[in-house]
DNA sequence: TTGCTTCATCGACTATCGTCGATTATCGAT
DNA sequence: ATCGATAATCGACGATAGTCGATGAAGCAA
């Protein structure tokens, strides 16, 4: 393998990047440090009641952080209940991973 | 202190989005590894030469690098040399520190 | 069925971001 | 002082992303 030449190869950057770009928002921030500090589901209806944003604004970023299996959803009758994946909340990439060149955790291309 | 009502407060919140943004693109993906692999510092040549994008782009990412305090700059002569900053890689902020409301590391905010 | 509630999706607007080419500033050497 | 090399800054462009209001879709109850 040719992993002497260069930087990382351009794929590999984009795969960590798209990592870090679901976090890389102070209302998705929010709306995760929110659904971690309630351990239990949370509806849509409470996430935009506690985070002060619209609820079409809430519904994108919980769409951009489901496509990232940072968060899991559970539709239960007329509401959809969401929660964190702790799973992929331990294999979210440090700047360690990034600088050392570790391969690049899967969650986010498996959509 | 209230640490029991709604999500983080919003600056918090921002604070922690502004470390994940300095990692949010590809190119400073490229970069940051880049300058990993070369343990040695860096002219601002030789990475337009191996990341392929332009001098001025490229010196646009290294100021935002530089502006986390991410990577380090020397001027030597009539070139600056950059480096990454280990400290910064290691006081990086991970999932978990968001997921759980842990401090915000301080470097991003002391530009 | 008709309503009501909850959420996802759509369309539009704005702001931000990444990229480039060109210009400017700084340093060294002649 | 002038020239050449290096890098930072500027201005502009296109693309992306965040937000909102309005609309649409799905479920439940009467």
């Amino acid at each position: 393998m040719d992993m002497e030449k260069g930087p990382l190869e351009r794929a590999a950057a984009e795969e960590y990047a798209s990592w870090f770009k679901a976090l890389a928002d102070a209302t998705r921030i929010q709306i995760v440090s929110l659904l971690a500090r309630r351990r239990t589901p949370m509806s849509v209806g409470e996430i935009v009641a506690a985070s002060g944003v619209g609820q079409s604004t809430v519904s994108h970023h919980l769409k951009i952080l489901a496509d990232v299996r940072f968060v899991l959803v559970e539709r239960q009758g007329t509401s959809s209940l969401y929660r964190i994946n702790e799973a992929c909340v331990s294999c979210f990439p440090t700047a360690a991973d990034v600088v050392m060149g570790n391969p690049v955790p899967a969650p986010p291309t498996c959509e």
